[in-house]
DNA sequence: TTGTATTTTGTCAAAAAGACACATTAAGAA
DNA sequence: TTCTTAATGTGTCTTTTTGACAAAATACAA
């Protein structure tokens, strides 16, 4: 199975891609008080990927980007960051080659893998509901794994993940996070527990509250109907004009 | 004259290098109450560029940086940092190209230039008074430029010295600045106007003060005894182990 | 000796952060 | 219906940090 369609996928590669290499997405969503991020399970192996692709010869790589993110999850209109290139010699797909070897991949293919790549890691931040995931056609399915709980993944694709996460974090003042991970109307406790997923820190709930509203950026609406043995929380929006002029001088959250 | 080094720098380029990206490095140094970029003069050309070079087939994308640096600085321990891939379609040397190609370029270093190029952009930290420029084989000769005053600069080299600054800004608590820009002891004002360089804005000298010292990675040395007409001000140390510590959770100063 | 420029240190009020408490309220249980 | 529970909305009090500014100290020059 995967021979084939792996030999089809890089038929043309060489005159199609720009050569050695590559670009992985780590798309972020949040959920159930957890970050997770998209994986796709390999065909017939046992490693799990990053979304990603090849650029074409006449492509921008932020374009390579969208469109990669594009099909993997349905959405066009998306936020996403360059943050990485991972260079280091030895990088290439002979794991996965060995185990694929014996199947009978074309020349073409072989030649176009067998070789060292270098990779470009983006993040992107979308509303995991809003997303279809599409496994790509080396993939069997694909899963949103919380990002302390990953599987055994494809060569440093673990390793390009926390890289990620540790970028978002120390940058959080600058990338719209809560606008491009929560549903349009949130409650105060769920944009906290985002911020303590990231931040990987408990924070009081009375003085975040205190200290998100001092920024001027949210909106309070009506009140939460629905919901559970407790006072119905407010919910909030995003002022977008004002976050955004926020988020690009820095939010001054943390 | 640039043609012949030219076409001898790149004679066996195709089997020397990964094709299709290059390094280029922000050499940032400072010195009299500026931040500072080191700038190669191309032979023959108008424009002033990156120390940059490209990557052999078999080396980290960081060695080659290493290398780089080295090669024009003379420094063989340094900081340095990668911040960004530049990939944007029509990236290449045309404009360059030209200007040389009556000159007469061979065909091998025809080949090899004239193709989209994507760059990598590092930014090293280092101290001026301690680097001998070493203009390449391309350059007649190299500078340090305020980099609030950048000459004509070659293709995109001069957004490429923003960008590494802005990322410099964004993560100032990141990044071992004082101790890889400043000589090995300062006074807490050369330490001061170094942040208000980088931060561009001024701060006020009894609350930088206050606020460094309370960080706790300075260690106080004798009086300078040298100076002007005006009380000698206490030098000061980095502890380093404290010092590396802090940098890497995060100094705390913004 | 006096003046000048700059450093060192301190003060004081305002703002922010941290810890915590108490009243409120929606839903389910008694 | 009333009570209980769990989470929310809000407030208070203390401590810490910031910001603005000023007085004292000191090295050199005139």
């Amino acid at each position: 199975m995967i021979e084939k369609h792996m030999s089809a996928y890089l038929k043309d590669a060489e005159e199609l891609y720009l050569p050695g290499i590559s670009v992985d997405v780590v798309i972020l969503g949040y959920t159930e008080n957890a970050l997770r991020v998209l994986l796709l399970k390999l065909k017939e192996l046992d490693y799990w990927a990053l979304p990603g692709g090849f650029i074409y010869k006449d492509e921008d790589v932020d374009t390579a980007t969208h469109r990669i993110v594009q099909d993997r999850t349905g959405l066009n209109k998306l936020f996403f960051n360059q943050f990485q290139l991972f260079g280091k010699t030895g990088r290439n797909s002979s794991a996965l080659l060995d185990q694929v070897n014996a199947l009978g991949l074309s020349e073409e293919a072989m030649n176009w893998l067998d070789r060292r790549f270098l990779t470009v890691g983006y993040f992107a931040l979308v509303k995991i509901d809003e997303v279809v995931p599409q496994p790509d056609i080396l993939s069997e399915r694909c899963d949103w794994f919380p990002v302390d709980q990953l599987p055994v993944t494809f060569l440093d694709h673990g390793e390009i993940v926390h890289t990620a996460i540790e970028h978002v974090r120390r940058q959080l003042n600058y990338f719209p996070v809560g606008l491009n991970l929560l549903p349009e109307k949130f409650t105060m406790s769920e944009l906290q527990k985002l911020y303590e997923c990231i931040l990987n820190e408990q924070m009081d709930r009375g003085n975040f509250q205190r200290k998100m509203l001092k920024l001027d950026i949210l909106v309070r609406q009506e009140k939460l109907k629905t919901g559970g043995a407790h006072k119905a929380p407010f919910l909030y929006k995003f002022d977008i004009e004002k976050y955004k002029y926020k988020v690009k001088h820095g939010i001054g959250f943390i």
